[in-house]
DNA sequence: TATAATCTCTCTAGCAACTATAGCTTCAAG
DNA sequence: CTTGAAGCTATAGTTGCTAGAGAGATTATA
């Protein structure tokens, strides 16, 4: 049986978070020590593993804990955790997106500074003077 | 004067989040009206764009009240508001590359799956087998 | 076996940047 | 003068944790 303290060493989750995870109902309340600590096997621990690698790759905990719903009844269809990926893809390259406009935006604003004193700073000014931006962000 | 909602419809800001950064101190307490509501003039209006468009850069907070604090310093030199824009930039540029990494994962993770049922489904193995991944994230 | 060092327990509060709700008051138009 | 929209304060909720206090449990060493 493994500690929290084990089990936050073997998957890279810190402990206040596996508590926090049980308190959100992703893994259930484990079996318990005479000393009333908390004790896993290796059904938690790779439960655990596969939050962690969810979240890793940026997956909300709703989707997680659907996606642990789904695995555990594997003659389901496949349609929705494949559509739950899907999803977090297109959430990703969203963001991706927005992110790269807000790049190319504070790039030509740090560029454009040749000023010394901010009364004549372009990043003040470029914040000040929306009209000054190249693109509608 | 305009009122709460005027300066809101002419920035963009929420009128919650107006109240919001009076308390975080990015604007200072407005006049009142005789029946105690706020009443702004063109000074709040420019300083609430500007926040606005920091914000919308996706500067923090804090970036934002050092960026407001310099700007209230004309001859004063500008490399501090440069620094804080290129942090951001290095940030933002941070981010971006990591979550192109997780898009790869995800791409490869959804166009993995060919089986129809959860107990052959790539999106599912894959979140239990890290092994699986093709890169370290 | 005693004791010290480390771990774990619960509970509460805090973070960032808002957003929502409740219950009340004020404003502006007709 | 009435009515409906807008504004007020205060509090709580959002997401996904993280930090701290103060107590109890476990383990390693003497």
């Amino acid at each position: 049986m493994l500690s929290i303290g084990d089990l936050s060493r073997k998957t890279g989750v810190k402990i206040p978070t596996v508590r926090y995870y049980e308190q959100m109902g992703l893994i259930s309340a484990p079996e318990r020590s005479s000393g009333n600590q908390r004790r896993y096997s290796t059904v938690e621990l790779e439960r655990l593993s596969f939050i962690k690698h969810a979240r890793d790759l940026g997956l909300k905990i709703d989707a997680i804990r659907e996606l642990l719903e789904l695995s555990a009844h594997p003659d389901q269809p496949c349609d929705n955790a494949n559509r739950i990926a899907a999803e977090h893809l297109a959430e990703t390259r969203a963001r991706i997106t927005k992110l790269q406009r807000l790049e190319a935006e504070l790039l030509r604003i740090t560029k454009g500074c040749h000023g010394d004193k901010i009364e004549n700073c372009y990043v003040i000014e470029s914040l000040s003077n929306h009209a000054l931006c190249k693109d509608g962000h």
